[in-house]
DNA sequence: CGAACGATTGAGCCGACTCAATCGACGTGG
DNA sequence: CCACGTCGATTGAGTCGGCTCAATCGTTCG
């Protein structure tokens, strides 16, 4: 348990937050210190808006959101998703903008961070520096797989590899489970894969037909995981 | 002019390599005393390759490069290109292996840092740790740009788009020209862009057709540059 | 001079988009 | 409590952009 104090001392994603071998410096004490926790935001919330001089970090505690930019046309590009545990703003540690902008999907509860008091430990603190760059470091993967994943996958493919990600990352919050519940719009989903809303529905109806999935709205569930694996990939199809 | 020595005293990229304002710091005398100029590397050459440990960073000095990660059905995914003033390997600074493979496109001259040696000289100098994850945020940024443009794109914005790209980077370079010589074949563009080469081949027939280029093989004359830059986003088509 | 590779062009096909209609869930107000 | 409106999801029909396959043409390098 955290001696520095602050709202984490009672936050059950604390060990996921900011893992245990830190827990002891200093400065986490003064990060924990400078956590605000916002009132609920209810769905629909705008965390920031793309171009907003960036003036917080924000830990998502519980609910989730998207994150998307415009573009010249004015069209709606999402970006990716957010949820609990995650971090909030990372990507526009080397701006002094936001660069995207981030809305909740949901009823959420999350942490601020003022930007320029993380900015300020920092200084004194070149390990949790690096500890905020490799978040970057992280989005950057994902951004490149999601990059691979729009260059040389089919509609199918793209459907399954999304699932996946979002079971893998439910997973990694600790909530090893075959159900999810996707707080996003097949809309968003499409957005983000690079398709038509109508193929993503068609696409699970597809998968749902070979038994690797169940699908009834937004719930889901997994039925045969291997399978969906080996669907991400193009695996030769019967 | 620096006082650390090494063979970057020489070298007429070197404003462009490390600005100015930090020359004088010491660890930049260290950063160049380390840096290990290479013989000429022909047309094929590997830097490194994907998967091994990474054990230094490159930059370029003349030539170019291509980067390419292998799916698992064995398909090369063409990730980048590199050319002179191009820091190499700033992708893996989060990483212990090279997570691309990088490949001389014609005859190049690189210069080697060591990792250790940078990673050390780095650990006593915050600025210019921050000043290479600076280069990992650019790269988030060029990726992030790189998977809109797939996600919402026609095949001749992405080949507009391209271009300008490249035409962007050889002016950064110090070289305003209208002219460009590509390294990289057809195929490398296509597989970069996400199309087949000969969809590529078309959208330039089409773009010299409008006026917009002069195409010869691999040698390159934007004529109307405004048009390029508009033909990038989805300019209403006659 | 010939071989090999890259670039271009053409013909045909297919996957995913677009357009349109229907259906279902949910919230609102009478 | 139910009717209605709205929004999201699904399904179908038709179209089209870009892929595939194949042939030709340069170019460069042995």
């Amino acid at each position: 348990m955290p001696q520095g104090g602050g709202p984490c001392r009672f936050c059950h994603l604390h060990p996921l937050c900011l893992p245990d071998h830190l827990l002891d410096a200093p400065s986490i004490a003064a990060l924990q210190r400078a956590i605000v926790p916002e009132p609920p935001k209810p769905r629909g919330t705008f965390l920031y808006r793309e171009g907003e001089v960036r003036q917080a970090y924000y830990f998502i505690r519980a609910g989730s959101a998207k994150a998307f930019v415009t573009d010249e046309q004015g069209a709606e590009c999402v970006t990716g998703f957010y949820f609990a545990t995650d971090m909030v703003g990372a990507l526009s540690l080397a701006h002094p903008r936001y660069t995207e902008s981030v809305v909740t999907l949901e009823r959420s509860n999350v942490c601020q961070v003022p930007a320029a008091t993380l900015e300020e430990i920092c200084r004194t603190d070149g390990a949790l520096t690096q500890r905020f760059y490799g978040k970057l470091a992280q989005a950057f993967d994902v951004e490149r797989h999601a990059r691979l994943r729009l260059n040389h996958a089919s509609a199918d493919e793209r459907v399954a590899d999304f699932l996946a990600e979002m079971s893998e990352r439910q997973d990694r919050r600790g909530l090893v489970d075959d159900n999810l519940s996707l707080s996003m719009s097949r809309y968003d989903i499409a957005n983000y894969l690079g398709l038509a809303a109508e193929t993503v529905s068609r696409s699970l109806r597809r998968l749902q037909e070979d038994g690797i999935i169940a699908v009834k709205g937004r719930q889901l569930q997994i039925k045969r995981r291997p399978a969906l694996l080996a669907a991400r990939e193009g695996s030769t199809r019967s």
